[in-house]
DNA sequence: ATAGGGTTAG
């Protein structure tokens, strides 16, 4: 696969997929616009062949795209040959224009082409005549001009402004400035060229007078001097030649701008200064230009508007706010900052050091704004998160009645990504887009591809996504992650694929894009071809990138390369140690998550709220209540305590960890309208045992408004279950399907065959099970099997079993919970038997074992351990409390003893279970009245439970215990579980 | 002088 992909890489036409996919001309068409875009002849020229190879006959339209191609690609012989071989009949306006401005530079050929024109029936226009006015001017023959003048007032367009501003500029420059003022004074309507064009000849005649008296009559007209205009005068200026001194009076107004328009190339310092800050900006070399602009004050030489313009980019680029307040001040004291282009780099500078209200203050204190103006400042509120700002200037500016172009839309569009919340102004927005018709640009189509897909529209995403114009990376990569936002990872990752086949070349962006859908998919092998290119191009130092292909090992679950590919992350930062953490997490390795996060406040990087609700999962599934708080300090320390996923975290280690008051209390301040912390608080109680209040939690949420989702419905029925409320169960069962149109999922009806199955209903939870419509999971059997042993059905017990064993045949829990049954019934032999059979299949019963958390060290017990190094001290103790509790009534429960030993031998391995050393070891270590949390990796055994119980009584402690199911709380010889799990 | 696409979480 991977040797393929690179073949077709190297080989394959740049834009030509293979030929059976094209099937019309506009995808030909397309293909000719990207090799004129791009210049590319050989592209041109495989295309022109496939053509003629494909069976598509080049029709008229086809073949004046080829022509235009070869010209454009420089292949002017070519292009005369496809030319030549078309029949007159067959050749259109379009045909000539593109002949001819394929000849602009060839005179003798293009005027022999233009007698063959003028002999055809094909009417010209303006576009026609403007290569011919390029020959004339090159050929130096007034002779021309004249027969081409003639030609355009025989067709009508002698008084076209663009037509008639050739003409006078011919006549100008061959010297004949008389008949230049006939036409220029004949014309109805003068545009700023026109008169540019006219005083320009004047200048160049040495007639500066004529000229400046044509600029007093140009200024009644009310039109506006452009950059030409004000160019042609500042050499006037400049020549001080056979001008008035009123007149020059009269440029004064234009002053400053003239000063910026000086021309003058006689190596003036200014010119050589700013030439030198230029070279340095396009190196990059930003503070070599800093010190650079110092010398130039330093050596008093006179700023001009350039000189600003580049100072105030690199200021931007530098990003120092600082800097740019001085040299805005400079600014100020040379008076040019009423000129409209440095004006809008001062806006630029202050937008991009991040001050936003400078930049706004300098906006509104300009005189005169252009629509640059506006942009930067609809651009600058956009990228500094006042988004509302930003529409609001737009809006402004088109009250105004200007016409905003496509940096506007662009700018804006990016405003209503960041602002979310769907896309109903961005399809406004869309809309003054195809007024102002720059739907096409690609910066434009691209922000709306991203827009409509980050809301979920993607059949308007791919509407503009198609319909673009020729290929553009970055639509590409918005196409790509708006199928990976929507969770379309196979789109996403054939776009990627599409790509490459076309022989595109991708960027880090894409290849970010290419990890997450390969993790996505926890398609590997994918996974493992992205990596091999993001090697190759050598993007594993950018941080996006390497974070998505680490997180995509994650994704798939390996562990190994992914702990090494992270470890060669030079100086990793917060989100590529928050993907290795979650990482952790997400393949079952809290503790690791834990420690990973150690490292991390070793290397001085500071976490953020994906970090923190990472972690406080970690002490969550860890029932690390503890760590769970420390880590909750952390979170208030760094200012990331109010966010709503730590919160809802938060929530949920405090009430897995047994602490539901602080859980309570903690969802108090949380938004209540997200379902996530409903969940996690239902969850968290059900898990408790809380039933009653975890359906209170329940209750009150579908009275707020909050629709329950699928996981709110597993903590309900999981409450149900553990509390014994069968008819409940089923209740809610139903409605979730019939109220809430939720499909129920293997989850839902494992929690209802719980129910049955605790509340002794055998019959009924296997009727349940046979009637889904999944497969049964082994987790279901092994309830079942569990409620075989406590109501000593041996009969179904064996059948289950075998099920069981069917499912997973190492599972140790089957043979455990088989050899219980028996033993329950007293049936030794069988117990033994079943162990035989565990032995054969190679199984080992999982140890059990129980972990106390004290003074941040965890203290962990399996049964019967002696390795502790207070093991002596601790045995007595277990000694002494169980003859306390006998004391109080307490019967050792020898059916929980799995070995087939004497009574008395069975009494003793129960004391030293794990859970009662753990118990023993906190009661000894901790002052009276504290609770006490121990955690057992197995469900506790029923005679710990019922001595857990007479220890809460004697002792007077609270003990709080997490089994692999549920948690138990003790208190005055009760549990919460009321003896039900 | 002004504009687009990207990594981590409940």
């Amino acid at each position: 696969m991977h040797l393929r992909l690179r073949a077709a890489t190297s080989t394959a036409n740049p834009f030509i997929p293979p030929a059976h996919l094209i099937h019309s001309i506009p995808q030909w068409f397309s293909i000719l616009r990207h090799a004129i875009a791009a210049s590319d002849l050989p592209l041109g020229k495989r295309a022109h062949a496939r053509i003629l190879t494909s069976g598509h006959h080049p029709d008229r339209f086809l073949t004046n795209n080829l022509i235009t191609m070869y010209s454009k690609c420089g292949s002017l012989s070519s292009a005369r040959k496809l030319f030549d071989t078309t029949p007159d009949t067959s050749r259109d306006l379009v045909t000539w224009n593109a002949i001819l401005s394929a000849h602009a530079d060839k005179a003798r050929d293009g005027f022999h082409l233009f007698r063959l024109l003028r002999r055809s029936f094909v009417s010209a226009t303006r576009h026609t005549l403007a290569p011919v006015f390029k020959m004339c001017l090159l050929s130096a023959s007034p002779s021309a001009a004249e027969s081409l003048h003639g030609y355009a007032v025989k067709i009508g367009l002698q008084w076209d402004v663009f037509v008639a501003g050739a003409l006078v500029n011919i006549y100008a420059k061959f010297g004949r400035i008389r008949e230049a003022r006939v036409l220029f004074d004949g014309m109805g309507l003068r545009d700023v060229v026109l008169w540019n064009v006219m005083m320009k000849a004047y200048v160049d005649t040495g007639l500066e007078y004529e000229a400046l008296l044509l600029f007093s009559e140009f200024n009644r007209t009310g039109l506006r001097p452009d950059d030409v205009t004000l160019c042609t005068l500042a050499r006037v200026v400049k020549s001080k030649q056979n001008v008035l001194e009123w007149q020059l009076k009269q440029l004064k107004a234009y002053g400053t701008k003239l000063f910026m328009y000086d021309d003058d190339d006689d190596g003036s310092d200014v010119i050589a200064w700013n030439k030198t800050l230029s070279w340095f900006l396009q190196r990059g070399e930003t503070w070599e230009a800093v010190d650079c602009f110092v010398d130039m004050i330093n050596s008093r030489v006179a700023c001009d508007g350039l000189t600003f313009v580049v100072m105030l980019s690199v200021v931007a680029g530098l990003n120092c706010l600082e800097l740019g307040k001085q040299i805005h001040g400079i600014v100020v004291r040379s008076g040019l900052d009423q000129v409209v282009s440095v004006g809008n780099c001062l806006i630029n500078m202050y937008v991009k050091t991040g001050s936003v209200s400078r930049a706004r203050t300098v906006f509104w204190q300009m005189n005169e704004v252009d629509l640059v103006s506006w942009n930067t400042m609809i651009s600058g509120c956009a990228l500094s998160g006042l988004e509302e700002c930003s529409v609001g200037m737009f809006v402004d500016l088109l009250r105004g009645g200007l016409l905003p172009d496509q940096f506007t839309v662009a700018s804006v569009l990016r405003a209503c990504s960041s602002l979310g919340g769907g896309c109903h102004l961005a399809t406004q927005i869309h809309a003054c887009a195809m007024k102002a018709g720059v739907v096409l640009d690609s910066f434009v189509s691209t922000t709306l591809i991203d827009v409509y897909s980050k809301s979920g529209k993607m059949e308007e995403a791919e509407f503009l996504f198609v319909n673009q114009d020729g290929f553009d990376l970055a639509s590409w990569n918005a196409m790509m992650h708006g199928y990976i936002v929507s969770g379309d990872f196979p789109k996403a990752l054939r776009l990627y694929i599409l790509m490459q086949e076309s022989g595109e070349r991708a960027n880090q962006i894409t290849l970010a894009n290419a990890a997450k859908a390969a993790g996505g998919l926890v398609g590997l092998k994918q996974g493992k071809q992205i990596q091999a290119v993001v090697v190759k191009r050598g993007f594993n130092l950018d941080l996006f990138v390497i974070s998505g292909v680490l997180d995509m090992y994650l994704k798939c679950g390996e562990m190994e390369s992914a702990r090494r590919i992270f470890n060669e992350i030079p100086s990793p930062d917060d989100v590529a140690w928050t993907t290795m953490i979650s990482g952790c997490v997400e393949n079952g390795q809290e503790e690791h998550a834990l420690f990973t996060y150690h490292h991390m406040r070793l290397s001085k990087v500071q976490p953020d709220e994906y970090t923190f609700a990472t972690l406080v999962k970690a002490c969550s599934l860890l029932t690390a209540l503890e760590q769970g708080r420390q880590i909750h300090a952390n979170t208030v320390k760094l200012n990331c305590a109010f966010d709503p996923f730590v919160m809802t975290s938060l929530v949920d280690m405090y009430a897995k960890c047994g602490n539901i008051e602080d859980a309570r209390g903690l969802f108090k301040r949380t938004n209540t309208s997200r379902i996530a912390s409903w969940n996690a608080m239902i969850v968290g109680l059900a898990q408790h045992g809380n039933a009653e209040e975890a359906l209170q939690f329940f209750e009150e949420m579908k009275s707020r408004g909050v629709t329950p989702d699928r996981v709110t419905f597993i903590g309900v029925l999981s409450a149900c279950s553990h509390s014994g409320l069968v008819s409940e169960a089923y209740e809610n069962f139903y409605s979730m399907q019939k109220i809430y149109g939720i499909e129920p999922e293997i989850e839902h009806y494992s929690c209802l065959v719980d129910a049955l199955s605790r509340a002794g209903r055998i019959r009924e939870a296997e009727k349940v099970i046979s009637s889904m419509p999944f497969e049964a999971s082994a987790s279901m059997y092994r309830t079942l099997l569990n409620a075989c042993r406590v109501q000593v059905d041996r009969e179904t017990g064996k059948r289950v079993a075998e099920k069981l064993l069917a499912l997973e045949p190492s599972d140790s829990a089957a043979y455990v919970l088989l050899s219980n049954v028996y033993a329950a019934a007293n049936q030794w032999e069988n117990v033994a038997s079943a162990r035989n059979m565990m032995r054969k299949a190679n199984v080992k019963k999982d140890p059990g074992f129980s972990w106390v958390d004290l003074k941040n060290k965890v203290h962990l017990f399996v049964a019967g351990d002696r390795s502790h190094e207070e093991t002596d001290v601790i045995y007595n103790k277990v000694e002494y409390i169980m003859k306390r509790i006998r004391e109080e009534g307490y019967l050792p429960d020898t059916d929980f003893a799995l070995v087939d030993v004497e009574e008395e031998d069975k009494e003793c391995s129960l004391y030293y279970h794990s859970e009662k050393l753990a118990i023993a070891y906190g009661l000894m270590k901790t002052p009276p009245s504290t609770t006490l949390r121990v955690i057992k990796n197995l469900r506790v055994c029923g005679d710990c439970h019922n001595a857990i119980k007479y220890i809460s009584k004697v002792f007077e402690r609270e003990v709080v215990l997490r089994d692999a199911n549920r948690f138990h709380h003790f208190r005055s010889g009760v549990c919460s579980c009321g003896d039900y799990w």
